[in-house]
DNA sequence: CGGCATCCTCTTTGATACTG
DNA sequence: CAGTATCAAAGAGGATGCCG
């Protein structure tokens, strides 16, 4: 990108971080840590493939991606932030927090994937109940299930499958996180298709902060 | 901009303000309040005009900008943010804090705006000693004077000259930043031109947050 | 298959000139 | 003052090819 050549830290900001993919970039790599080339791919759908590799690149030079190739056995490479990269995680949060708002309707055609749950449930939501015995919620939406672990205030989320979940959320994205949200109670949720098998009181610990 | 087509709360906070120039130019209209078309041109050095009044019509739509038409002894066109544009702040602060560490050296042809100090200075620094009476300080440098009122533990800042500073400093942006951020000292400030007048001490109560 | 590089087309941006 | 009009240059998107 071409600098705007103004002497102002948000501009400074943005000429490493403004260009088109690359907050989507620092995004992918903030939420699965080391990744594959190709995995990025798959957790950024629409993006060129050149374009992935350009950014890189870039990313690389501006010193908040770090490349590593992994030992013979994986014989890949891995793309990892740099600690810099990962000083970018309060602005993604405050970016998220006010993209939240726009999280309706999904339009039309708009792609899905599960582990972009996890910023969003570990740090815009929290544990209603703090003093109670931790729940396991699993979600089955999109690509892959997800845990979300939810005891002691905080939220923890990774992906797979939960050993033995105290509920299972299964549904369609925008259902799930309406549900989540507020944006619908679960009759609402039900009638457009989610099910819920376990403990429903289960999901009550789970509240969006103020 | 072509939008991302994810379901993502960052993604789409991107669809709306990953644009080039739209943070800018939200970051002119928090900084100056309502303001008339070439105010803004002027706060954004390197925008090409036909940019400025594309981006203004995209942010209007996107519900971010408003325009008032001031009445009749001005007569002229006024933008303001609305609330949702508002709520753009945290973002705004995350990204120039994190890129707050590249104020380093001013490059070659890096423009500056006094008026650009206000968002940091407020955010970013803190009254070392909230219980002793306000400190004023005014800022000499790039296109106008800055007055910064140090007390009861905030930092204000407004563009103006002060009636009657307690300290008085003057000097290239890139070296009143620097002894204020505490890149240099006021040796090394002064070796580079720095000029202050009044009390020392003054500039000790203005300290960069942890 | 993973990790790109090339080629081509289309869109966005930038510089400048001009207008009600 | 507040923009439009015009045109050239840069960047993004998509398809495909290459190489270990």
């Amino acid at each position: 990108m071409r600098s705007y050549g103004q002497y102002c830290a948000l501009a400074k900001a943005l000429d490493v971080v403004g260009d088109r993919w690359t907050l989507l970039i620092v995004r992918e790599l903030a939420l699965r840590g080391g990744s594959r080339y190709t995995d990025l791919r798959d957790g950024l759908p629409g993006i060129a493939t050149n374009m992935l590799a350009d950014r890189l690149r870039e990313m690389e030079e501006a010193g908040i991606v770090r490349r590593e190739a992994a030992p013979p056995p994986v014989a890949t490479t891995l793309f990892h932030l740099t600690e810099r990269g990962e000083e970018l995680a309060p602005a993604l949060y405050a970016l998220g927090r006010w993209g939240a708002a726009l999280m309706g309707e999904r339009a039309d055609g708009d792609e899905f994937r599960s582990h972009w749950l996890q910023y969003p449930l570990q740090h815009l939501f929290t544990d209603a109940a703090p003093d109670e015995p931790p729940v396991v919620i699993e979600l089955r939406t999109g690509d892959q299930p997800m845990v979300v672990e939810v005891g002691g205030g905080a939220v923890r989320v990774h992906p797979g499958a939960a050993e033995d979940p105290d509920t299972v959320v299964t549904g369609d994205p925008e259902v799930v996180i309406g549900l989540l949200k507020g944006r619908f109670d679960l009759r609402a949720a039900r009638r457009r298709g989610l099910r819920l098998d376990g403990d429903e009181n289960g999901l009550r610990r789970l509240q969006p902060q103020g």
